[in-house]
This record gives C-alpha cells, sequence and structure tokens, in this order.
DNA sequence: CATGTCAAGATTGACAGACAATCTGGCAAT
DNA sequence: ATTGCCAGATTGTCTGTCAATCTTGACATG
C-alpha cells in the first residue's frame, strides 16, 4: 500500500490566507481582548480589499475568535472566567470521551506521534520556554488525540474552542511548575491510550482538565 | 420582578437576513443536499448583491449548512449514515449532561414552557402533523433544555448540530409510531426535570438519542 | 459642575460593475 | 478509448461609491 501522496497544490485563496493571518494574530496575542479591528486598517496591512476581508471576518466570527457588533465593527472578545469555566466543563466531556475511544482505534504511527509530542512538550517544560511553545505542543498533543477518537463532531467542537482553550493555556503555563504537572497529567493519558485501557484514559484526560481548570483560575486574576 | 422587556428594535442587517433565509430554505429541504448554489441566482432570488450575499455563505459555511468547494461554489452536503452515527454520538453525551444540568437549575417559568412544548408535540402527533411540524416542537423542546442547562458552550455546541439533527428527524418522524414513542422518550426526560432527578434526566434523555438513532437508521435507507 | 444637545468625523453596511482565474462539458483528433 | 482544446459558466477578487450609524468633542444650558 502505497503512502497516499498528497500532491495537491495549495493554492490557497485570499480568504482562506487572511483567516490564517488573523487567527494566528488574535491567539499570539498581537490583538488584545476588547481590541476593535478596523477594517481599513487591516485591508492595508494585509494588502487585500474590503470584501475579501470581510468575508475572511465572518469566518472567524463564525469560530467565536471575533465578536462582530453591528455598526461597530469586529473586535476581540472579552473571556469571563465563567466563559472560561463552561469550556472545562465541556472539555472534561470531550476530551474524556475522545481520550477514551482514541485508545480503542489509533493506529500505532500515530500512537508514536502522540508520544513525540509528549516528548517535544516535555523538551520544551525543561527549556523552561516561553509560554508560546508550551501551548503550541500542548495543543498538538490533544490534537492527536482528538482526530483519532473516531468521531469528526467531537473533533469539530474542540477545535472549535483551541482558539479560547490555548488563550487560557498561555495564562496558566505561566504558573510556575504548571508545565511539570501538566506532563505528568499528560503522560498519564498517554499511557493509558498506549495500554488501550479506555476507562483509564477517559479518566486521566478527565483529571487532567480539572486540574487545568483550578490552574487557570489561579492565574485568572492577573 | 418585571419581565425584562425586550424593547430591542430589530434592526436585523442584510447579512443576517441572508442567512436566516438560506438557513430556513436549507433545512425545509428547498435546497436538496448535493445540489449547488449558485451566487448570482441565489442574489436575484434574494435581491441582495454579491458581497453580501458571499458573507453571508461564509457564515452557513462555519454552521457547516453548506459547504465551499474553491472555484466550484457552495453546495449543500451530503451527510452519510457515518456522519449521522457521530452526531447522535455527540448529542448522547451533550444532551444527557444538559438535561442533567438542567433539572438542577431550571427555573419553574422555564420548566413551565418545557412542559408546554411536551404538549405541543403530542397534539401534533396526535394530528398525523406533516413531519415539519412534529420536527419543529421537537426541536423547541430540546432547544429549551439545553438553553436552561446552565452552559453556554454546550448550547453553542448543540444548536451548531440543529441543522443537521433537525434533518435526521425529518426523515425518522416519517416512520409509522415513531412520533408516539419519541412523545413518550421524552416525557420520561419532562418527568425527571420536573422531579429534579439529575441522574434520572441524564439517563432519559440519553435512552432518547439512542432509541433516535435506531430509528433513523431504519429511515436512512430511503 | 453636571447635563443635554448637536454637528463633524470615523467607520461600517451595502451596492454595482468589472476582470481574471478556474472549472465544466462537449467536440475533434489521434 | 484517451487526449487535447475550446467556449461558456461560475467563482475569486478588486475598485470605487454612497448611505446609515456610531463616536467624539465642543458648546450651551441649568
Amino acid at each position: 500500500m502505497t503512502a497516499k501522496l498528497n500532491l495537491r497544490v495549495n493554492r490557497k485563496t485570499v480568504q482562506q490566507e487572511v483567516v490564517e493571518k488573523l487567527r494566528h494574530a488574535i491567539l499570539s496575542g498581537i490583538f488584545m481582548p476588547g481590541n476593535r479591528l478596523v477594517e481599513t486598517d487591516l485591508c492595508s496591512s494585509l494588502g487585500v480589499s474590503r470584501p475579501s476581508l470581510r468575508e475572511a471576518l465572518r469566518s472567524l466570527q463564525a469560530e467565536r475568535l471575533i465578536e462582530i457588533v453591528p455598526n461597530r465593527g469586529p473586535q476581540v472578545p472579552l473571556l469571563s472566567w465563567r466563559d472560561a469555566e463552561e469550556i472545562y466543563e465541556v472539555r472534561e466531556l470531550l476530551e474524556g470521551e475522545a481520550a477514551a475511544r482514541c485508545s480503542a482505534i489509533i493506529l500505532d504511527d500515530d500512537l508514536k506521534a502522540l508520544g513525540e509530542s509528549l516528548e517535544a512538550f516535555r523538551r520544551a517544560s525543561l527549556r523552561r520556554d516561553s509560554a508560546n511553545e508550551l501551548v503550541s505542543t500542548t495543543s498538538d498533543f490533544f490534537f492527536i488525540i482528538m482526530r483519532n477518537c473516531g468521531n469528526k463532531i467531537i473533533e469539530e467542537t474542540l477545535t472549535g474552542l483551541k482558539a479560547r482553550v490555548n488563550f487560557l493555556r498561555a495564562r496558566s503555563m505561566s504558573l510556575p511548575g504548571r508545565a511539570n504537572k501538566s506532563h505528568v497529567e499528560m503522560k498519564a493519558i498517554y499511557t493509558a491510550i498506549k495500554a488501550r485501557n479506555a476507562k483509564q484514559a477517559r479518566k486521566a484526560a478527565q483529571e487532567h482538565v480539572v486540574k487545568a481548570r483550578d490552574a487557570a483560575k489561579k492565574a485568572f486574576g492577573s
């Protein structure tokens, strides 16, 4: 069986590129919550026309990465602690489920990738890296799990939360010691999945979310 | 306590109206799965410009109500049985959770509305109404539950599935006897919520989803 | 000083028109 | 039957324009 070589020329449309650029800008904190995004400014800095930009903004709005108030325009939404809590509640359900399903059906190749991603996180945490690197490696780790849970809806939903989750991760990862604890929890998830133990995987994933929530709560006041 | 009277003038933007009209058209089956939606045609029938229409299409794309293939344009996606199954799996998780939480915190007014919505469904099923009415009353019933579960993310997520769920409901409700069974299951959910029994509410909600899935599976071949 | 009013400027909402890039389907040639 | 190519249809994107709405600051009023 030949590897399905992906020769697809990646001809991205302007719209897609704008969405990606803006998403990245929001996630990396270039636009802060509460900031208004002025269309004409974005157009000139991105070098695209207003219609194209506005299409991209609608996509981001649906992702909840921005809010568009009629006649006021787009802005980066503020995240209240209650909002954050609700996100953790859903993550507990869905990531627990994803980990459990994943443990039953993940292929060896992906399992290997999961291990490597855990290792990448460990290295980043040892390097006392910027929160940025810690967040992206964590995000990768869970992305592999949800991509291999056998349910696209769960994947879609968690992907839809990713932006906000990463925002919260950036806060908690800056707490001293959180990265190490996080690594222990993630390793427990990995071990359970590797052992094909669904029950244990769910439990470990849920526990991680609970701990992450507690850490975020501490970090939230700042 | 005065009812919070909603005086907001409903000044909808063209974009919003287009989104609503198209959403309704897709849900009510005016556009069938697989159909391509030609922009210029939609523009003339809706009486809006292409930029406005395209913004609306991006919103619908994010809702997964349409797919936009680059250089081919938007089309109503086909729903495979595997897709449907995955939706039922997530509904089992989230609607179960919503029912459980709802039973703990729903206010008496909303509980009353829930009862009325159940009664509306019963009447519709006795009238041997068109599937249309059965679907919308069912949808209302569950909407009340998820709106009162105290978690906006769950509400958002289930709302995002609503289009596809209603599509499936329309299929199953046309099965003889399904409406009656459905009513029994929904009544069980209502009773448990009214009794403030979270555990029972979750169980009843999950059972309903399982039964609904079985019914949909039978109906899916047609 | 607090409050209300109003006009100017900034920004969004929406449209029309245009043109290039790309896809589709059919026809001819090999 | 496969390939090559052309015409029509459709989308991707831009520019430019205008009205509607929000924001702000100045000013007048009590």
